[in-house]
DNA sequence: TCTGGGGTCCTAGGACCC
DNA sequence: TCTGGGGTCCTAGGACCC
């Protein structure tokens, strides 16, 4: 059987945590650059705040209805998560980190009660964190996120812990979920299927298989069977990410060379760090830049490159270089730009580096690595930097409610008032 | 004025190999 | 006049997830 934990309105549940004064309050928070909705609980949620919200258009919602806004604070929800995390592990031994608010689980065999272990493991995330979750368990990965979806949705009539463990509650269910609700089915094939007369994730299971293989492609079949209760999907367990991506949206558009080398200097450099840090080493580079997609009538541009590299490699150095030829592939003047990012692939562990015959790393770039990750780690930030990247780096993300790093900075850590001072 | 960021997996088609 | 078959690798792009 698996489960799947997942964490409630997670970033403004982190948020909570150590806000116990915004319980039951209208809570959002917003994404880099203070953009738009990405959490929202369930107070702000009956406000009628969509998510993905443009933050500017509703201002004056937030204000009227005194929603407490916060800027993402990636250092406390990542921490927290981190948290939630070796909490499961303590309940299994086969854990899958699906993302940083949810887990799946394989559950050990020789437990008694599948519903009583799920409240236990809930009850135990939130006593240690405070942090509200929806358990779904079923005996495959699609069917235990359906479960999911039903306690979510009846909290309080299953206590935020569904099972489906018969045949019937397999079909019932299935025939209560909607199909756009279905994990895995997206905007397109949602169209496609209601279009083919196809309402419920039931509905789905009943099709025939050629069909779906033929439009759906081999995980729309995998998908089914799953839902058909039959494990398809198996629990991933690998660590290592297979892309390490930095991108951003600038606060302001910008047309010169100089500022986007700048840039993308630092999103490779920040890239590099992400790659050294799960120890792989990578041979390709993706470098892209877009122009606003939201301006009407703006020159519109979106150009993107695949760089091979010459070898695997984990040093700041080379990535940033070859980071900054393929920006000046694709660089167009005349355009206002508006995001741009690097992304590494290829991605292969460090140790296990296969040398080329003509060309390799300069072997002095591993011990300096060593060195600048060893000071920048000790000291805070950004002290070493390359130096095509701003040094006083004057622009920075628009983070106007940004909360305390409570749990990851000493100057942050929360203060206890004690009343009586004797 | 202001609209996020970071991932995974799959397929088609072209270039190339013997 | 007639012109095979079986592969690999790479790239671009789509669809999906949170």
């Amino acid at each position: 059987m698996y489960a799947i934990i997942d964490c409630n309105s997670f970033y403004v549940s982190c948020e909570r945590s150590f806000r116990p004064d915004l319980r039951n309050k209208p809570v959002v928070v917003l994404s880099n650059n203070d953009g738009c909705v990405v959490s929202r609980s369930a107070e702000a949620k009956k406000l009628g705040i969509p998510m993905a919200a443009p933050a500017f258009k509703y201002k004056d919602l937030f204000e009227n209805s005194k929603v407490h806004v916060f800027s993402s604070n990636y250092s406390l929800y990542g921490d927290m998560s981190t948290r939630v995390m070796s909490i499961l592990d303590s309940f299994s031994p086969e854990v899958e980190v699906y993302s940083i608010d949810e887990a799946f689980v394989k559950l050990p065999k020789q437990i008694n009660g599948f519903k009583s272990f799920g409240i236990k493991i809930k009850s135990t995330i939130f006593q240690y964190t405070d942090i509200p979750t929806s358990i779904g368990i079923a005996n495959t990965k699609a069917l235990a996120k359906v479960a999911n979806h039903v306690a979510k949705k009846f909290q309080d009539k299953t206590g935020g812990v569904y099972v489906i463990d018969s045949e019937e509650k397999r079909i019932k269910t299935l025939q209560w979920t909607a199909i756009n609700r279905v994990w895995g089915i997206g905007a397109g094939n949602s169209k496609r299927l209601k279009d083919k007369g196809v309402k419920t994730a039931y509905d789905f299971t009943m099709l025939d298989d050629d069909w779906v293989q033929k439009y759906m492609t081999i995980t729309g079949l995998r998908l089914k069977k799953d839902l058909c209760g039959e494990p398809t999907l198996a629990l991933d367990e690998l660590k290592n990410k297979k892309a390490i991506a930095t991108t951003r949206s600038f606060e302001y558009t910008f047309s010169d060379f100089e500022n986007l080398r700048e840039r993308i200097s630092t999103f490779a450099y920040s890239c590099a760090e992400k790659l050294r840090k799960q120890r792989s080493s990578c041979i390709m580079l993706y470098v892209f830049l877009r122009s606003n997609k939201h301006k009407k009538g703006a020159l519109q541009y979106r150009g993107g490159k695949v760089i091979n590299l010459p070898f695997a490699t984990d040093s700041t150095l080379v990535i940033v270089k070859y980071a900054i030829k393929a920006l000046k592939d694709i660089y167009k003047p005349g355009i206002a730009y508006k995001r741009a990012g690097v992304v590494l692939m290829g991605l292969r562990a460090a140790d296990t580096k296969q040398l080329d015959l003509f060309e390799n790393e300069n072997p002095k770039h591993k011990p300096l690595m060593k060195v600048m990750d060893k000071l920048n780690e000790k000291f805070g930030g950004y002290k070493i930097k390359i130096a095509n990247q701003d040094l006083d780096r004057t622009w920075k993300m628009k983070q106007e409610h940004l909360s305390p790093q409570y749990t990851s900075k000493f100057t942050d850590i929360i203060q206890v008032n004690c009343k009586d001072e004797s």
